[in-house]
DNA sequence: CATGAATGAGCCTTCATTCAT
DNA sequence: AATGAATGAAGGCTCATTCAT
């Protein structure tokens, strides 16, 4: 079970009784907090250490740059994240609840942590990216979720054999992910959540009449 | 006519004059491409200048800072893709012909000016924007333009009157900015353009049955 | 005649123009100063700045980096000494004056530029060398000059055959560079260059009876 | 006998019990390699304990810092080095052979420890030393043994009354100290020893016939 | 108008040294 | 005695912006 905690750390192999240390794990929060307030470009090393409440060298004890810091958020929050998606989906009985269970936890997701859903948009909606093999993987892990549920939504017959599935993905989490940008930019000031049910409803029967 | 383009350059006001200075927009094309290339945050001014094939002071001739190049890139080029954006929704018959050709149109522009599908989407696709107002604005249009076609849709009858029109409007332009984004990802290999049509069948009808 | 002073700086190619430009120059002696009182590793970047009366980012408009003022240094001095230390030698009759010649000039040089002294002397002697080839290729030189005039002098008759001539140089080397040291330690308290006589008489003549 | 190596270790004196604790040399012979691999400024703390094969924090138990550790070495190599020479010089018959047993022991010492004689050089050579007055008392020690063999060989007649004395020992350590260097330059690719005679031979009848 | 040399503030990163455990 | 995490000062280098020519 634990077993799963054990992970690389600046390429170094930390071990589980890291987990009691708490550097890492502020310095990763603060670093989450610190790129979403000025981007990862702009925020400084030494804001960082400031907000984590540690000096500037010791960044460097647990990250091997500040790249790092944000392909370590990118793989600790991610991997989280993944595997209440697949909770959520496989809880569910059929497609469109799966879908529709997705998409709300995607949405609970970033409203819990709003911090992590600016970084994590910022990074990944742009075309020159830090850490694009990481963005790729994950993307792909969405992806594949996604295909999972439409292909057995087909097989139902809950949705059109007809779709350019490749096309059908971009287009939800698109359209998933600029709902929470116009929340973010709305700073928050509505619940995210409750735009789940519209959107599904948007997905499978469209605007048309 | 030309009134509207006496602009602000640098906080001087710039007549229709300077216009046929090349110096000006060899600049901003410049600026383009190395902001595609390497990101706005990324990009140094002397790339610019040498991009352009002038000094590193001559920018400063015509743009106050670094930032007021984005800014004027902003101002130039969208207004000319609205205007053109403009011009097919005018001028289709129906409101759902009016959204394909606004689909259209959105995909043909980015497929042919490439550097500026990257710069747009970096820039509107994050929280901390550089130009949060700028694009403020572009967005409000942009979405004024979908909100004018859906409604006139929803008096046809083309579309459901029960739609949460705030939300539709997200829902398109993500959907449309992502397939782009996975486009420019994919180093322009297929042809952007003959998304529209599978897209707009999506927005109209859904994935369901 | 003057396209002999064009050369490369920091891997751009400057033309005899800026030769007028004191500002490489200044930094040359400057770091020339500056690496005699802390050597190349203490030495920083500011100091030398300051030394120079420039800012800390000119540095790099005329040196590629901290390590290239260094291998500047070399390449502008050694060439110049180089030059001196051939007429010398050619001025001379027989190979005994010419090695006379040679070992003065040699010591005039260190003496009338002693800051360059320590730099030449501190870089040269030591084995973890941060210009490892630029000084091979200076080292070469010295031995060839000083292998010319010992084949010539064993023809003569004036040196005998017998000899490892690869050993001498090294012995020749290796003996005014320790009476240069000996000379800075003092801190230039004698005449330098009255060594030589008494050196080349020891080189020629040993020390037994 | 044992009195003499009771010695100062980071201020604080170190009786000769400490001696079989092996954490000390354990350093030391680190120190050796590291400083030898990358030079005094260039190596790290970190660097020397894990060569050695300790914590950061165990150097400062027994060197007050970073350069404690290069005196450290230089007392204790040089004591025993000293010694043999001293030997060495004492078992010869005559001022030409003692000269011989000492340039070949010097020779041979520093083949048998290339590291101690790249660490040894690079001290020893430069002009702002880490440890100017260490070096000048066994630098001293090391003229003395030869100006002793020099005074006695011209009492005997082996050597030349009309010499500079001073000159000469600065001439014989030149030249050896550039000869070892040229072998650790070259890797160590032949036998160091096998240059004491022809050296000898140098010094005493020099180059001319 | 145009140039590009010059500036200097600011950032990432290293590393000798300390100290709580 | 031994550890190694933590510190923070310092250094090399970049780059937006200015200004004398």
């Amino acid at each position: 079970m634990f077993i799963h905690f054990i992970c690389f750390r600046g390429g170094i192999v930390i071990g589980a009784r890291d987990r009691n240390n708490d550097k890492y794990h502020r310095i990763l929060e603060a670093s989450v907090k610190v790129f979403a307030d000025h981007g990862f470009h702009q925020s400084t090393v030494s804001q960082i250490a400031r907000e984590a409440g540690v000096a500037d060298g010791t960044i460097y004890l647990y990250f091997k740059n500040k790249e790092d810091i944000l392909v370590q958020i990118f793989n600790y929050k991610t991997t989280q994240i993944f595997e209440r998606f697949r909770e959520v989906v496989d809880s569910a009985e059929n497609p469109v609840e799966k879908l529709r269970n997705l998409i709300r936890r995607h949405l609970q997701e970033f409203q819990q942590d709003r911090n992590l859903a600016v970084v994590y948009l910022a990074e990944t909606r742009q075309i020159n990216r830090v850490m694009e093999d990481q963005i790729k993987v994950m993307s792909k892990m969405y992806f594949d979720l996604v295909a999972e549920i439409l292909e057995q939504g087909q097989q139902d017959g809950h949705f059109r054999k007809a779709l350019y599935l490749g096309l059908v993905k971009r287009h939800i989490l698109g359209s998933v992910d600029e709902v929470i940008s116009t929340w973010l930019h709305a700073d928050g000031e509505y619940d995210l959540v409750s735009m789940a049910d519209p959107l599904v409803d948007l997905f499978i029967n469209g605007i048309g009449t």
